[in-house]
DNA sequence: ATGTGAAAAACTTTCGAAAGTATGGCAATA
DNA sequence: TATTGCCATACTTTCGAAAGTTTTTCACAT
């Protein structure tokens, strides 16, 4: 493989903020900070709320079923990789995200989305490394399962509660295991 | 100069959402339409009147100097190109972004002025092309004057107001031109 | 020992061409 | 006339090397 389509994937990542870049000094993996986590929980807890209380006012009764669906399938796998457990099990990641995913997908605004997702792959970062110190000590399932009921029962402010729980939760783990 | 500089830039502005990419297909630039419009303008006044917000909440005084300072240099240049009247202003639209920057500085979140720059360069299209449409007729400087004046009084709701007609008329306008 | 400056090495970016992929035209067939 | 399959053409992507930039090394002078 030549530089060319590395360079583009590289570009891509710059674009998400996975990466940084710099004009003749290449690019290099953006580092994390405690700061930068704090931005970017409430940043996304502030705007998945929004979108969450949208798609629980614009949802019908096909949104409820995707939320049902994506939450069965992703209590059916391990969170541990079962081959290995210094891995991640990437297809609950993958489950993970299409969860969290339909939650908000009723919001009614593309560009709120793509932001949403452009903020799950910058915490993404965090959250795994806050798996593998905690190792999985939190119960995650729980917390899905709450958001979910919530959320079909149109319970607006105790599914956004729920939410910002869970992913205050996780920061907070990692930002308390740094302070020391 | 060769395509691989051309191709960088062009991936950048797939990024920002202003040119669409399909792979083997190339590039083009991104399709205008109503409806991108209307989440355009609603998800930036729904982000801009939250950093507003905090900044009026956090902004010290060089927060308030900065906002004057940029509203001065932005009225002392026509918005039109004295040169062409076909031609926009870049130098107005430097200033008028500054100004519009400066606003929202102290919101504290870096991701989310980063989202606000994003969503400016993408309504700008917009802008522009309403700019050429209704020729100047609305005053735009006494808007701005008048969002500046509230924020450094600190009045959070009245900022916020005068922002966001601000935006949404500009908007307001080209949605009902094309509606015919 | 410390700092300076030139030369070499390592790395990043850009280039022009080759390889790969989609599009449009044309002949053959139904 | 409409449809199919093939070929030529135009375009997109990838490649390996050249050009350009930064960093390191090392001799020399302070």
């Amino acid at each position: 493989m030549s530089v060319s389509p590395v360079r583009e994937a590289l570009a891509r990542l710059v674009a998400t903020g996975l990466v940084t870049a710099e004009h003749n000094l290449g690019y290099r993996v953006a580092p994390l900070s405690a700061d930068d986590l704090k931005d970017l929980v409430d940043t996304r807890v502030r705007e998945e709320a929004w979108a969450l209380r949208q798609s629980i006012g614009n949802g019908d009764e096909m949104w409820e079923g995707r939320i049902l669906a994506s939450l069965h399938v992703l209590e059916r796998l391990p969170r541990e990789n079962p081959d290995d457990q210094t891995l991640y099990n990437e297809a609950w990641e993958k489950r993970h995200s299409d969860f969290h995913h339909a939650l908000i997908s009723e919001c009614g605004s593309k560009l709120t989305l793509a932001f949403c997702e452009n903020l799950r792959d910058l915490n993404d970062r965090y959250r795994r490394l806050s798996l593998v110190l905690e190792g999985g000590a939190r119960n995650a399932a729980t917390e899905h399962r709450a958001i979910a009921e919530a959320a079909i029962e149109r319970d607006a402010p105790r599914a956004i509660e729920a939410l910002s729980s869970h992913y205050l939760a996780t920061a907070q783990y990692l930002l308390e295991t740094y302070a020391e």
